[in-house]
DNA sequence: CTTGTTAAG
DNA sequence: CTTAACAAG
């Protein structure tokens, strides 16, 4: 029953004056989970005001550094339960987690770090992981952790596979990761739906000609677990909503679940 | 003979790319101070490039902070002589003065701090005022200083002076200064061509619709000396320039002096 | 190449 | 309201 959406609008002020309020008026999504919107509680809802005066629900994990990360879910009917963060981690209040229990499932909109190769910003990449995957491996039944994980896990999840072995987002300690996540009982719904091929990447640089190559990554996750994770199809990265005007690097990917 | 302009271009790489290189192309001036580059040598000539290959000489005072001031002196022959800051000054290499020998006259481009009331920049401002007018009051001979001095002298000088008594930039102690410029010899070249009326107006702030009320200050002017004062005419302030697309906040300043 | 913050204007 | 630097992406 659920129609879920993820997106990493890349502020969402900028992206909701570019695109991101059409695509909402327009998706047959039922929850949508957003991440990098860039801004405080209050400024979330102003950017996206017509979408709540439409009827969409905002539930939003505030970041402590202005500017920064920011996750947040819209839904069509309330969430009867809002949980920021996970446990006591450093990152509980990081705007980087955020789950909300609806009538016939729990959604988390996750948006892990981007990283940088040998830097301390790397570092709190892996502490961030560290703790994530404790606290999903620790989760039993239906569940869904939707949003930009920023780690491709095989070379069919990014175009130039070759040239990034060791760029942040396709390490070998990040790529473990991701096989310890789907070990530990969650389904990669994307993939799972797409066993050949390459992609669909979900994110385009914006410099060059990424997006038009389609030289992009797939960095952006449902990870399911449960019962959920069989009852998924049509999986789709829209990537054409992207075509008349990029309102992200990144595209929602949108999955259907029975 | 000379035929000099100033205009504070607030960013030169902005301005460039907005109508600052069409300005250039369609003047008639021989001499452009310009104040508030922004930029390092390097950029400004990268940015001034089709105006440099169309024979404008450039002469620069680099900022020592990135981003911040930066005067420089256009021109279609080359200066036989240019001169950074001036004396031993705390300002000497802020990129606020320039000045540059001519086969006929001297020309100073300069660029004096807003200033803040009640703040350390208002200090500063005073600081700089304090030390360049001793300077100017020293010199002799036929010269010219024209750019950003960031004062409106008299009430006929900015639009709104009953609003502004406490605002930097008409406060007693700035206009003030500039009588004693004038005391010193110096002669206000726009309003001795514009004795009566206000204005003309050379800024307009970018808030509110002050450009098209014509709500702004004369804060740029030709402080002339010597035979120079005499020798001007057709003062006018370019707000025409400004129609089309602002490429600043300022307009050019332009006066043929015989 | 883009977002938002910041300082300066 | 705008510029530019910066940090992060």
């Amino acid at each position: 029953m659920p129609y879920i959406s993820t997106v990493n609008v890349n502020g969402v002020r900028a992206a909701a004056g570019k695109g991101l309020l059409a695509w909402l008026a327009a998706t047959e999504a039922d929850i949508v989970c957003v991440q990098e919107t860039r801004a405080t509680d209050e400024q979330v809802a102003a950017a996206l005001a017509p979408a709540l005066d439409a009827g969409w629900q905002l539930s939003h994990a505030e970041p402590e550094s202005k500017g920064r990360a920011g996750v947040g879910i819209l839904s069509r009917r309330a969430p009867s339960a809002v949980r920021v963060g996970f446990g006591s981690s450093e990152f509980a209040a990081a705007g980087r987690y955020l789950e909300a229990d609806f009538d016939d499932v729990t959604v988390a909109s996750v948006y892990v770090h981007s990283g940088d190769a040998g830097t301390v910003r790397q570092d709190e990449k892996y502490r961030f992981m560290a703790e994530l995957g404790a606290y999903l491996s620790a989760r039993t039944g239906d569940f869904v952790v939707a949003g930009d994980w920023n780690i491709a896990h095989t070379e069919r999840d990014l175009k130039n596979w070759k040239g990034n072995l060791k760029s942040a987002g396709f390490l070998p300690q990040e790529r473990a990761w991701i096989d310890e996540l789907l070990a530990a009982g969650y389904v990669d719904v994307v993939r799972q739906l797409h066993p050949e091929g390459d992609g669909p990447y979900s994110w385009w640089s914006y410099r060059g000609r990424a997006f038009d190559n389609d030289s992009g990554w797939r960095i952006d996750y449902h990870l399911a677990r449960g019962d959920l994770a069989a009852r998924a199809k049509d999986a789709v990265v829209e990537r054409a909503a992207s075509y008349d005007q990029r309102w992200s690097d990144h595209a929602p990917v949108t999955v259907q679940y029975r």
